[in-house]
This record gives structure tokens, C-alpha cells and sequence, in this order.
DNA sequence: GTGAAAGCGCTAACAT
DNA sequence: ATGTTAGCGCTTTCAC
């Protein structure tokens, strides 16, 4: 193995030169530089990164903590990390909270006793608060994506799902849709209340309420939809339009509609949110709302690089769009679903 | 910061002994071990790694490649590592490839310069002479996962394609399909080879021959799927089933034969390979090979942690299965695209 | 601008 | 079964 004692003798320098030179600070004369640079490029030398670590207490790698990196929608929020730490030359080390407050306060410890130099949270609960302390005393800069307040955070990156909620009720009431059913997603979640403000202030500017509307609230995934789907139709509610919580909830919906026999958009439209890998796949295409959440990864991991090259960035927050994507599944409100369609239900 | 000398002082022994402990590792008496994990609990110990790491030439770091960790595809793969390697007690940190020689080259040497115990790789392209080197010399053990014989690796986990094209093919036969298009990927992996393989002894067992079916090779995408089902029409072969190169290659081609006013499977089947994310979502739901991609990553992760522990892998090559999924988008075979229907792609 | 010296926190011979 | 000792490869004062 080349160490920087072998580089140093080539070189006919001493090995703190060296230092200076491969970690670029401090002065070295140009002459010594080239000797030096030279010595690496003929003995192969790659510096160990422990050994740098233990030294200089950091690592040069960012942790990163989401939901479950083997789903979609994760798996293109930690490409966004990744592709911007690259670009800063530092790596990701990624750990999944699988939603759970007990595997993500790990998730973190973990990477802090891996030294990461700063973290990237996207979590679903609230920070333990003996976790928050590991944090404070390891002064380990935190970017948080999406979710709550975190106390613990120097920046966040959000995306604006009031916005997103809102214009895609503006949409769905520019189609003369009145009667819409909300299959959200739960109350725990920032995300699905403000939706649901979204909602409201979209409503409110036809006069309408969100007692005036139907709301169900269940898990963000398929099952739920079809549940939800079945649900409303057997509850009589004449609905012309189903907002979905995102779109897993609403391909489960697709599927409970087509087996009623419903036609989407002819006899009701169906919008989703997130924009999922499957939205262009499913038939008809999905009318959603796009979560940018490769862009969200990219923007915090920069935050954090920032914040680690010892800039504190200039904004603390950052609101990401997001915005409507109209496909398919949207169409002008029919008469609603009467009840000769409703009777298909009949088991 | 609490280092083990604090552990040692407060538990009245040698540092050593606080060592023989968190490494589990050596003759501890019971009375000391207890005085110590005591003390390692009252000051919150937690071994600082990059001195470990040091010292010991282990991170506990498992390092894994792949395309992209952004794909549904690879998600799924790195997900299966994680959790092989969480239960290990081991971490994975992950770069992407991107299908490319100098960048699959620039993930290997970041890993292993990382400190990577070891790496599980799936590339799309050889391994390059210099970074072969730095791996044997090194002495970092690999897994590979796919693709080719690569000969610094230890171990392999391979998905059987083989089998699986062969099984995808008899199934088309079986449905009376005589005149199949496959929409195959590039000759350059040995996944499409090993397909082709399958498809020739599949026909052969009907007494056709690869020359008797229409093939055309292209990229795994969306844009080939659908490029070349229309060229496939326009060619005026008159097939009764596409066997898609992968799922996305279906969904292109469905989309294709949705625009030509083409029912799928009445006028005409379609088979996948992978069952990805969207396979279950296309309408109708996509006849398809399953690649146990989770699976596969777990398992090389856990040959890759047998080695580590020194245990020589009893198989140093393991095939998987990739099973026929059946869904609606085979049926039996029609006559086949008659003239009416192919005179609906005039532009 | 450069070198000498002192460790970072830990593990692994070796001795007992 | 436990302690003593000697570093792992690097960075960072501190002199000069």
C-alpha cells in the first residue's frame, strides 16, 4: 500500500507538504507542488480516508435517511442527493426510516457514528429527543426535506403541497366539478394537512367548504383506494370527481371504477398526487400533481454543502412548485354517478 | 466526546478489555464485561469508526454499484442489499454506474478508497484492466451480480434469463403464437443473449428456428418499444404476439398498438421481462418474466458477508429464477395483423 | 514556504 | 483473562 510517507520521500519533501498539497491548503511552492504531484501520479497514490477522517474529524460523505430507498419515489429522491454530492465530490450513505420512529432515530445514529460530515433527513416522524441530542453534541448540520419542523435543522427544502392541492382543486372545479370525494391520506402527515388547506382555499373561492365536499382518510397505497373507491360508490355520494391521496391511491381507485363498470374521465375524473413512476402507465393516463422529489434531494444536498463549505445559505427554506399535470383522467363533471351505474356494485 | 479511555478509566480496566468487548472478540471474564457495558451505557458510549477503521482495516461498509440507483429497477435491488447487510450489522453505501465504463471505473475506486469490506457489483460494461488491479491489490473481495464472467469476482448471483425467455416463449406457444416479434436489447449484454438463447431452444422445440420470428434489436426503453412496434407494422409481418425486450420496451409498444387501434391481446399478445413497477398498471395488466432484483441483491450481499466472515461460499455461483407472471396481455393467438388494421397506421 | 513533532481513537501482538 | 505497548496514515500546530 502507497502511503504519504512513500510520496513524500519520492518527492523529496516532507510529508506535511504533501498534506498540503493533496488536501489544497496552505501554500506549497509550484515547483514542490509538481514534484509532489507527479510522485502521486507515479506510485498510484490514493490517500486513506480513515486515516484522514480520524485526523480531520471529517469524512467527506453525507447521510442520508428516507422512507425506504427501494421504492420509486425515494429511489429518485436519493439519485438527487447523489448526482449533487458527486458534483461536490462527497458521497451518500443512505439509510432507511421505513416510516418508523424506532429505525429512523438508528438510521441517524448510524450515520453519525459513521462520520458523515452533515445529514439529509426526510423522516415521517418527530425527532426523538435523545436523538436530537446525539445530533447537537456531534454538531452535525442537518438538511430536513419535506415533513414537520425539526428543531434540530439548519435548512429544509419543502414542497409546497398547499399549492399543488390547490390548483389541482382549481383544476377539478374548472371541469364544473362540485361533487368530489377525498381519499387523503393521514392527519399525522404535514403533508396531508396542508393538502387539505389547499383544498379548502380552492373551494372557498366557489363558495364551498370542505364539509360540502366527501373525505375519507386512509394510507397512502393502493389498497386504500380500492377500499376508498368501493366505499364511495356503495355510499351513494353523487360524486363526479375522486381526488386521490397520491397516485397509488389512485390506481387502486382506477381498478375499483373499472370493475364497477365506471368509465374514467366519461363518468367520473380521477386526480392524483406525486406523479409516480406508473401515472403515464395506467389507462387513462393520470391527471396529477407533480412532487419534484429528485430536484427536493438535489436542492438540500446542495444546502448542506453549503452549510459544510461553512456558508450559511442564504435561505433557510426552500418551497419547491409543485405543479399540475394534466393528462388524461380529468375530464368536464358527467352527471355524477346515478344510480343504474351504482347498481353495477351489487354483489 | 466519549473515547474508549473514558470507558476504561470509569469502568476500572485496561483499554484493551473495553476493546475485546465492542469487538467481541477474545476472553472477557463475565464480571468485567458487566462493569464495562455498564459503563458504556451511563456515558452514551459509541465507538468512533474512523478510528476502527484505522486500525483494524475494516469499515463494516459494504460497497454496491449499480445503473442507477434513481430506477424503480435498481431501487429494488439496493433495498435487498440494505436489508441483508442491516441484519449483518453491515451499512451499504452505493454508487451509480450509469451503464458507462469511466463512470462504473470512478465507483469501484471511490468504494474501495472508502474502505468498502467488500463490493457487490452489477455493470453493464467489463472491468477495466487498472481498476481490476486496485481491486486484487487491494484485497477487496466482490460479488457480481448479472452480466458477464468478471475474473476478480468471488462469488455470482445471476438471474436466469434463460430460463425465463424460454419459459415467456413456450407460454406464446402454447397460446398457438407461430408469428412472434421480439423487440430484443442490444447484442452487447449477455442478458439479451442468454433471452436469445431461451427463445431459440423454445422454438426449436416446435421445429422454428430464431429466423422464423421477426427480431429487432434496440435500446431498453420506452421509445424502442414503441419505434418498434411501428415499424413492425408497417413492415407488414403479420404477427400475433411482441415479446418485448423489457417492460419498458411493452409499455412503449403498447402504446404504439393503442394509437394503431390495435386490441392487446384480442388482435394481438405482448409479453414483458423484468415485471417492473408499472407492469401490473398497464392496461391491460403485462404478461411478464419476474426478475427477482431485491432478491438478487440480498443474496449477494450475504455470499459477500459469508466471504468477509471467512467462510468460503460452499456455491460460489447462484442461479435465480425468473418466473412467467401471468397477467391479461397474452391471449390466444388471432390471425394476426390482417391488412385492414395495418392500413389504420396511415399517416 | 517548509519540516518536525504530536497525536486523532482505536486494535492487536505480546507479555504476564 | 487482562494489561502494556506500539503503531494504523494522516493533519495540524508550531517553529524556523
Amino acid at each position: 500500500m502507497v502511503t504519504i510517507n512513500d510520496v513524500s520521500r519520492r518527492a523529496g519533501v516532507s510529508r506535511s507538504t504533501v498534506s498540503r498539497v493533496i488536501a489544497d491548503n496552505g501554500y506549497v511552492s509550484d515547483a514542490k507542488r509538481k514534484l509532489i504531484e507527479a510522485a502521486i501520479a507515479e506510485l498510484g497514490y490514493r490517500p486513506n480516508t480513515m486515516a484522514r477522517g480520524l485526523r480531520s474529524n471529517r469524512s467527506n460523505i453525507i447521510g442520508g435517511v428516507v422512507v425506504d430507498v427501494a421504492s420509486p419515489f425515494y429511489a429518485q429522491m436519493v439519485g438527487g442527493m447523489q448526482a449533487a454530492a458527486r458534483a461536490a465530490g462527497k458521497s451518500v450513505l443512505i439509510a432507511s426510516g421505513y416510516a418508523d420512529q424506532a429505525a429512523e432515530s438508528r438510521a441517524i445514529i448510524e450515520l453519525i457514528d459513521r462520520s458523515c460530515d452533515g445529514l439529509l433527513l426526510y423522516l415521517e416522524n418527530p425527532i426523538r429527543e435523545d436523538v436530537a441530542e446525539i445530533i447537537r453534541s456531534s454538531r452535525t448540520p442537518v438538511v430536513t426535506i419535506g415533513g414537520d419542523e425539526y428543531p434540530v435543522a439548519r435548512a429544509a427544502v419543502r414542497i409546497d403541497n398547499y399549492t399543488g392541492a390547490l390548483e389541482a382543486t382549481r383544476h377539478l372545479l374548472a371541469h364544473g366539478h362540485r361533487r368530489i370525494a377525498y381519499l387523503s391520506g393521514g392527519l399525522m402527515y404535514r403533508d396531508t394537512r396542508d393538502r387539505l388547506r389547499g383544498i379548502r382555499a380552492a373551494l372557498q373561492e366557489h363558495g364551498l367548504a370542505l364539509d360540502d365536499i366527501y373525505v375519507e382518510h386512509g394510507d397512502f397505497d393502493e389498497r386504500f383506494g380500492f377500499a376508498g373507491a368501493r366505499r364511495l360508490l356503495e355510499s351513494g355520494y353523487p360524486a363526479t370527481a375522486i381526488f386521490a391521496g397520491d397516485d397509488d391511491v389512485a390506481a387502486g381507485a382506477l381498478l375499483a371504477l373499472k370493475e364497477a363498470g365506471i368509465r374514467v374521465p366519461d363518468d367520473i375524473s380521477l386526480m392524483g398526487f406525486d406523479d409516480n413512476f406508473h401515472a403515464r402507465h395506467l389507462t387513462p393516463s393520470l391527471t396529477t400533481i407533480r412532487q419534484p422529489v429528485g430536484e427536493a434531494g438535489g436542492l438540500a444536498a446542495n444546502l448542506l454543502i453549503r452549510i459544510l463549505a461553512g456558508h450559511a445559505p442564504e435561505q433557510a427554506e426552500i418551497t419547491i412548485d409543485a405543479p399540475l399535470v394534466r393528462r388524461d383522467s380529468v375530464g368536464i363533471a358527467a352527471a355524477g354517478l346515478r344510480r343504474r351505474e351504482m347498481s353495477k356494485l351489487a354483489r
